[in-house]
DNA sequence: TAGTGGTCTAGACCACACA
DNA sequence: GTGTGGTCTAGACCACTAC
């Protein structure tokens, strides 16, 4: 559906509304389709997608208002731009950074990869601050997952992970355990899903008793809770996850500005 | 020093050497011209620096160079855009939303603005640690400075910051606590120093006997510790901050993509 | 050599703010 | 109305990658 060639505001179709004019800038358009044809599955994480002078023949539009288009979609990560080759879309399997959304670094500044263990996975009612958080319907079932991340043989992450079941059909914790890399990898690849960006909550708070064992910690002693609530397109929510983080030999970073 | 009209990359100076050819686009050279007016003081935090099209006529450049190189300052957080008004030099002060770099929020998303109180302000000699992050040589003198922030009564926030003596000639708790607004405000206007951007190192911690009594918890309450590298023009290290944040009705918040 | 993204230009017109 | 930033176009050339 190539938009109009005159980059035109969308004419006001309704004349004494109190609303703004919804002036969208052709370029935002172009972006929205982008995001549809991704949504849509067009073009799948780690593939490429059209050149830019491809995709400006099929919108009618030039160049440069792709190129803004792209831009935007790059600095959001969802797409990855790569000189001389192409664009792609972005992925969490097959990246050299794995763990895209883990903020946690060592002190010493080691890049040794993390010791993955589940614990179990499953399938419940969901409580409802999770269904609110998830957008489930009342009494819709959800899949609980818990799993450590450990470095040199110690515990340093516990995370309790709840995922909508219907999305997730048949995600067992054997299932996860035997594929090699991140977990956001075998979402994408198994089940379609793509974590695009999330929000964390971040607070310090007691070991309990469960958590201290897992942790290999005593009971009381303070850990890092991070709650993230990860979104696909369209901002839908699609995963609350508490990650409970033992901050003595490492840290989380963030960067102001 | 307008850079030479046509955009060619610099060229080669040593034929045989093994490293990259150092190729800067136009518009990264003018971007370095801003920030170093900027630095220089040329356009000062609040004020209006000059329209695209004066700047492309002073570089002797396209206005779509120029904008390119706005655009990085832009999204960086040097500079703010207006459309209708100009291009600002970012600020703390005078914002609307103040305090940039603190992420904390609370519970329920009441807007109520900070109680500060300042406990003292100290020159003395930096220990090791601080010396090597601000980059002070050995035995250069550095501030204390100790203060809470609160809300209703109830102190939140502990923070213990490092500054290099030098640059801050002259600052005492009564300044401070005299001003209105954000202290790097006060930073920018009395000192001529501006906060860019900044790293954060997240632990949970235990309070001490210290930090418990001035945050009115029981010693061993686990709080968020904040340390925090703030940085001016040229990555110029020039704060080191430790809070301690007590997160039972507040948050950090922080967005990952 | 061909194809991709990256840079740069020049000019037109639009949306917004303010006097 | 004038000046600001914001959008859009068309075309040229450069840098990088792969064949």
């Amino acid at each position: 559906m190539p938009p109009e060639p005159p980059p035109m505001p969308a004419d006001a179709d309704s004349p004494a509304l109190p609303v703004g004019p919804a002036f969208s800038p052709l370029y935002q358009q172009i972006k929205a389709l982008l995001v549809k044809s991704l949504q849509d599955g067009e073009w799948k994480p780690g593939e490429a997608i059209p050149s830019e002078l491809e995709l400006a023949a099929r919108f009618r539009v030039s160049q440069g208002t792709v190129r803004k288009a792209i831009d935007e979609l790059a600095t959001e990560n969802l797409l990855v731009r790569r000189q001389g080759k192409g664009t792609f879309v972005a992925t969490h399997a097959e990246e050299k950074i794995q763990y895209r959304f883990l903020r946690l670094t060592s002190d010493d500044g080691e890049a040794t990869g993390w010791e993955r263990h589940f614990l179990d996975c499953r399938r419940m009612r969901a409580p409802a601050e999770v269904s609110r958080a998830l957008g489930l319907k009342a009494g819709e079932p959800a899949l609980l997952l818990r799993r450590t991340l450990g470095r040199e043989g110690v515990p340093v992450v516990l995370d309790e992970i709840w995922l909508p079941a219907g999305p997730f059909k048949g995600l067992t914790a054997e299932r996860l355990a035997q594929y090699a890399g991140p977990m956001y990898g075998l979402f994408e690849t198994e089940f379609g899903v793509r974590m695009i960006r999330a929000e964390e909550k971040i607070r310090a708070v007691a070991a309990d008793a469960v958590s201290a064992g897992l942790l290999q910690v005593a009971p009381g002693y303070p850990l890092l809770s991070v709650e993230r609530l990860s979104r696909t397109y369209g901002d839908q929510a699609v995963e609350l996850r508490r990650g409970l983080y033992n901050t003595a030999s490492h840290y989380y970073r963030n960067e102001l500005s």
